[in-house]
RNA sequence: GCAGGGAUAGCGAAGUGGCCAAACGCAUGUGACUGUAAAUCACACGACUUAUGUCUUCGGGGGUUCGAAUCCCUCUCCCUGCA
C-alpha cells in the first residue's frame, strides 16, 4: 500500500477540479505547456474508447502535443472504478515525475480524484459470483441482508449501490482528511447562467460534430452497457429508438449536464482543500499558485 | 344564441362539504455518496418560519353552512354539440 503524507520524495502534483464545462482541460492543457507538464484525465467516461464527442474529450488539435494520460483505457462495458484510476494515477505521476514533468491532474470525477487525494483504502475486492448475485436483489432484500448481516443500514438506505457495496465489503471505510502532500488543487466554477450558456452551446457542437452516428456505433457495438448511461449517450439513445425527437434530445442533454454539474458542485464545496480561482484572469491566477507551489517543491 | 364540458399551486393532473396548503408526475432547489460515481440515492418544493406555529390560496365577485377547492347565484375566459 502506499503510504502518504510523509513521503518525503513523492512528486509534486497539481490537480485542476471543477464541474462539466467549466474550462478544466483548457486550462490544464495551457498550464501544461507552461510548466512543462503531462495531463492525467480523472473522468469516468473518457476512460472509454469511443466515448469521444459526447465526452467532450480534447481533441489531439486541443491537446496541442501535450501528453495526455487516462483517456482510452478500456472500451465500453468494460469494469473500470475509483481504485483503477487510483492505481493508474499513482503509477502515471511517477511516470511523469521520473522524466522530470509536472503531472496535472484533470477532472470531474469527485470519487476519483478524492480517491487519489486522500489515498482511500478500498475493501477487499469481492468474488464475482458474489456481486452477481447481489445484482439481482431488491432494495427491500438488499435491506433485509444487511440487517440479517448484523451491520448497519447505510445513511441512504434505498441507495441500491450503497446497500451492495456494504455487503461486499463488510464494515464502513475510514475517513481521510489529510490531503495528499506537496499538491496543489485548483478548482474552477462558473456561474449558473453562464454555465448553461456554454454548455448548450457544447452540446449544440457535440451533435454537429456527429454525435449521433457516434452513439449509434458505440450502441452497436456494446450494447446498453453502464459507460453509456451518461447524459449524452442517454438522450441520443433515447433519440435513436425514436422515443424522443431531436429537440428533446438536445433538451435532456443540456438539463443532465447541469444537474451533472451540480452534483459535482456539491462534491467538491465540502474540500477544504481546493483553491478556488476567482471569476476574472482564471489562467493568471492559476499560473501564479503553480509557480509559487512549484518554488516551494 | 341554445345545450353541455372546463378553469386547481412553475407546468401537467387528482380531489366533488370537514382527515386539503391540497395526491401524483414533470420541472426546480438542497444534500448524501471510499470499488461501474457523467452513476446511484434522499429530502424540500404557497408565504413567513425554530415550529406538531401563523398567514394567504384552488379563474373574479356574492351567497348557503358551525365549516367550501368541493353546494347555490353571477361575471370573465376556454373547449365541444346545435343553431
Amino acid at each position: 500500500m502506499a503510504s502518504r503524507g510523509s513521503e518525503p520524495n513523492e512528486p509534486a502534483v497539481v490537480v485542476v477540479v471543477g464541474e462539466t464545462g467549466s474550462g478544466k482541460s483548457a486550462l490544464a492543457i495551457e498550464l501544461a505547456r507552461q510548466f512543462n507538464g503531462e495531463v492525467v484525465a480523472a473522468d469516468s467516461r473518457t476512460v472509454y474508447r469511443g466515448m469521444d464527442i459526447g465526452t467532450a474529450k480534447p481533441t489531439m488539435e486541443d491537446r496541442q502535443g501535450i501528453t495526455h494520460h487516462g483517456f482510452d483505457v478500456v472500451k465500453p462495458g468494460d469494469q473500470f472504478t475509483a481504485y483503477d484510476f487510483q492505481q493508474l494515477a499513482e503509477r502515471t505521476i511517477a511516470e511523469i515525475a521520473s522524466r522530470n514533468k509536472l503531472p496535472l491532474i484533470v477532472g470531474g470525477t469527485g470519487l476519483y480524484i478524492d480517491a487519489f487525494l486522500y489515498d482511500y483504502i478500498f475493501r477487499p475486492k469481492p468474488a464475482a459470483s458474489v456481486r452477481a448475485e447481489l445484482l439481482n436483489l431488491s432494495v427491500l432484500e438488499l435491506q433485509k441482508r444487511v440487517m440479517e448481516s448484523g451491520l448497519q443500514l447505510p445513511g441512504n438506505a434505498q441507495n441500491p449501490r450503497h446497500l451492495r457495496r456494504l455487503l461486499e465489503g463488510g464494515d464502513t471505510p475510514m475517513q481521510h482528511n489529510v490531503p495528499r502532500s506537496h499538491t496543489l488543487v485548483l478548482g474552477l466554477c462558473i456561474a449558473r447562467p453562464e454555465l448553461k450558456q456554454r454548455i448548450t452551446d457544447r452540446v449544440e457542437a457535440m451533435f454537429a460534430a456527429g454525435l449521433i452516428d457516434e452513439v449509434k456505433s458505440l450502441l452497436a457495438r456494446y450494447g446498453d452497457v453502464e459507460a453509456l448511461r451518461a447524459p449524452g449517450y442517454k438522450a441520443v439513445g433515447a433519440f435513436l429508438k425514436g422515443e424522443i425527437d431531436l429537440e428533446e434530445a438536445k433538451r435532456r442533454f443540456v438539463r443532465d449536464d447541469l444537474r451533472l454539474a451540480k452534483r459535482q458542485r456539491t462534491w467538491f464545496r465540502r474540500n477544504p482543500n481546493i483553491h478556488w480561482l476567482g471569476e476574472s484572469s482564471k489562467l493568471e491566477q492559476a499560473t501564479e499558485l503553480v509557480s509559487v507551489f512549484l518554488q516551494r517543491h
